[in-house]
Order: structure tokens, then sequence, then C-alpha cells
DNA sequence: CAGTGGTCTAGACCACGCA
DNA sequence: GCGTGGTCTAGACCACTGA
């Protein structure tokens, strides 16, 4: 682990057990400097880690203070972009299951060409999957993936998860993704399958997920029983 | 504007006008160094940003590559952070309104207390606000904010922007801002002033927002319609 | 093994806050 | 004007990729 990372994590250490409390000024960057045997530069990449984890703020000319919510953020080591995700709204001992209802090929529509950046005549898999949680049925995927970005995918695949088969047995990277967020009313598979009722609604996820080189490789919609999902995330300050 | 971001924003245009073309590998950070005048440590400034942009990425030992999907990305100059928001489904020329349906001063309830880190004691403000956009209502606010981090609201303010009173009147710096988005049934007052019907789905979202110093400044729950908005975001790969 | 990106240093100068 | 953070440099060494 490079230097600037380890001396984040001391600091880090220091917020958390109150070494460096609440609202309070930290030593200048000098005195870290000093402190941990090494460079100012290296001292500032540290607190830049800390600032981007929304841990302390600087003040030019003035120094650098911890954040009133800074303990919040202080438990987990530092890890950033993963500020946002599904919240399943049960506890961690249930059992997860995947149902396979449409596993096929075929050509892609005007909308996952756009999306996927491919072409009318690539072929893509297309399959939908009921999630279970705990017994109960909680989100319907309907996922689309370019055959030659992401081959080899089995109904065996489907049953256990898409993403391992692709990070660990492709060893592919992942990189970006983007979403968009509705509220929605039930389809007819959504009643079926979620067991909607008329009047209850669905948070629909829109979710087109990158490599790291940049190629879209999944385009999907997710249908999310309204009581048992939300999607929680962070706004860093710019 | 520092040296690393004017060379961040030539690159970018480079790549925008297809000087440096997707797929394609960069020269390297030498290179780059002198043809700018610079050193290379400022050149891998510059490339941070891009790669945080979303532009480029690096792979140690081999090079700095423009990413499949940059183009998306490379029309708008550098922002980072702003990559989440509120999308109406209409168009800029239409009017933005907003109706005050409450304002008055209380004490905050258990919830508000924890999220807004004040005790039960400290005297909030209340309103909830209609926004109104081409006369038609799309959302519903209701937000509780602190008097003594923000005096001196106003119905004249309500009318106008409460954001802008606070950074422009007050001079007072935003930081970051937590969410939660659900969909939900409409409640009596969705019903009445959104117009919504018995079956009409509502999008629900939470928010908390800080000051630069992580104090918490406003707690809000504001109900969408589900046909007029929608969320988006974007998720940076770790 | 040559080329490339990732890290680190010591020292310098500038911009800003604050008394 | 002093103390602080923000930027920049030249040079060095290391880690990794790929021929």
């Amino acid at each position: 682990m490079p230097k600037y990372k380890k001396v984040a994590e001391l600091i880090r250490e220091r917020i958390k057990d109150n070494t460096y409390s609440v609202d309070e000024k930290l030593p200048d960057q000098n005195s870290l400097a000093e402190e941990f045997s090494t460079s100012r530069v290296t001292i500032k990449r540290a607190l830049d880690l800390l600032t981007t984890a929304g841990l302390v703020y600087t003040i030019q000319g003035s120094g650098t203070y911890v954040k009133r919510n800074a303990l919040l953020q202080a438990q987990s080591s530092i890890q950033i972009g993963h500020n946002v995700g599904l919240t399943t709204a049960v506890r961690d001992e249930v059992e997860l299951q995947s149902k396979t209802i449409k596993f096929n090929v075929r050509f892609p529509d005007e909308k996952e060409q756009q999306q996927l950046m491919i072409d009318k005549d690539t072929p893509v898999y297309h399959y939908q999957r009921l999630r279970i949680l705990g017994g109960k049925p909680y989100s319907l995927e309907n996922t689309v993936v370019p055959v030659h970005t992401i081959p080899g995918i089995t109904e065996e695949v489907l049953k256990d998860s898409v993403y391992r088969y692709i990070r660990g047995e492709l060893g592919i990277i992942f990189g970006d993704n983007r979403q968009i967020v509705r509220a929605a009313k039930p389809n007819e598979l959504d009643k079926t399958y979620l067991a909607c009722k008329e009047d209850d609604p669905i948070l629909e996820v829109e979710k087109v997920m990158f490599l790291k080189t940049g190629t879209p490789f999944e385009y999907s919609k997710v249908h999310h029983r309204f009581d048992m999902v939300e999607m929680s995330f962070i706004n860093q300050d710019s």
C-alpha cells in the first residue's frame, strides 16, 4: 500500500477514536509531514483522500478541520465510489435466490443498440430473472448483454451471479455505470411474479454497466417491489 | 486556473475533436510533459482529473487510453460531483413556480433531531411547498431547517429559491448531501395538490443537506409525480 | 529488458485567512 | 505580515506490461 494511503488510514483512525475530534483543527501539513517522516506533498495527498471521503475539509490559509458528520463516514476504511447502492430492507441471514424466467439469444432493438453501442446485427443474450429474498420475491430483472463482449453465459451462470462469472471466470474489470430511477405502475409480469396488486407502485431502475475501457456490456431494467427496496446515495460537493 | 486543470482541459478538447480518438493510446506522460512545458507530476494530475471524469483510463506499464464512451462525457468541461440530479421530463422554456402551502416554526420530532444532529429544544422552520412547472404541479416538498443554522427565512424567500438565499444572501457554502429514493403510494396531500389518482405511484426522495463543515442544515422529503420526474446518476469505479 | 505509469522527495513560490 | 494550504518542479526509484 502506498504511503499516502497509509497516512490517510492513520489519520482516519485518529478521527474515529477522537484523537482529532469534531470541529477541531488538524496539525498543519508541515507538522504532519515531520511526524510521519514524509514530505508535505504526500500529506496533502492523504488529506485529499480524506476530503473526498467526507471526513475533513480544508480552508486555504486557515487549516484542515474535521467535519461535524465525520464519524458517520469514519467507520469503514476508505472506499470512494462505492457510495451508491441498493438497500434491501431485510437482514443478512436471509437466503437470496434467483429464478430464471426467460433466457435466449436475439438481435437488439433500437434502444438497446444505442445504449450498448452496437449495431442491429450484433447478437445479444436476453434474460429475465426473479430475485427472491427469504422466500419472498422482491425484484424482477430484465437484462440484455452483447454475446461478443461477455461470451459463455449459461443457465448455470444465471443461477449464481453473473457479475461473479464476469469478474471471476473471465477476469474482466468493471468500470462506471449509469442509472435512472423512476416510480412506475406495475405491468402484467410484475403482477404475476412480484405479486403486485393493481395499486402497488414499482421502483424501476434502468442501468447501463461499462467495462473499465468504457465498453457497455449490460443494459438492464429492474423492477423492485416498493416495500422491499430503496436506493441511497451520497452527492459529493464540487 | 492552475496548470494541471488547464492541461486537463486541453487534453479534453483533443479527445472531443478526435485528435486523440476512442480506444487510442495517448502520448506517454514524459512526452506530454515536454509538449506542455511542465513536469510529469502535473501531467499525472491532469490525467487523474480526466480519469475521474470518465474520459480516459490508465494501465500501469502500458499507457493511457481514451474510453469507448468518452465522447458522452466530453461535451461539458470538467465537473465532477455534479453527477446526480433530478431531471424533469420537460423543456427549458417552461415556467417554474412555487406555492407555499404551510410555513411555521416548531420543535423537531425524533427523526428530525437525529437527521439534523440537534436536540429537541432547537427550533426549526417547517414548510411545505408545491412546485409547479408550466402550470402543472409536479412535486410537493416537505422541509425542515434549523433556525439557528439558516436564520431569516421568510415567505418571500420561499417564493424564490431557498438555496439562492442561503448561498447568495448568507454566503454559506454547501457540502455533501445524502439521499434515499423510494417508490410509494400517494397520501392525501399528494392526491390534493399533485392531482394523483389512487393508483398513481409517487417517487419519494428523502434528503439531508450538509454545509461544507459537515453541519446538516436541511432535512426534506419530496414527493414527485411519477410521470414528470426521474433521477439519474453515475457511479464511478473504485 | 525497455517503456510506461505510480509514488515520493526537497524545496520553492503563490494565494488566502486572519489578526 | 505570518501561518496556512495549493501548486509546481526536477529528479529519483519502483511496479507493471509487453515484446
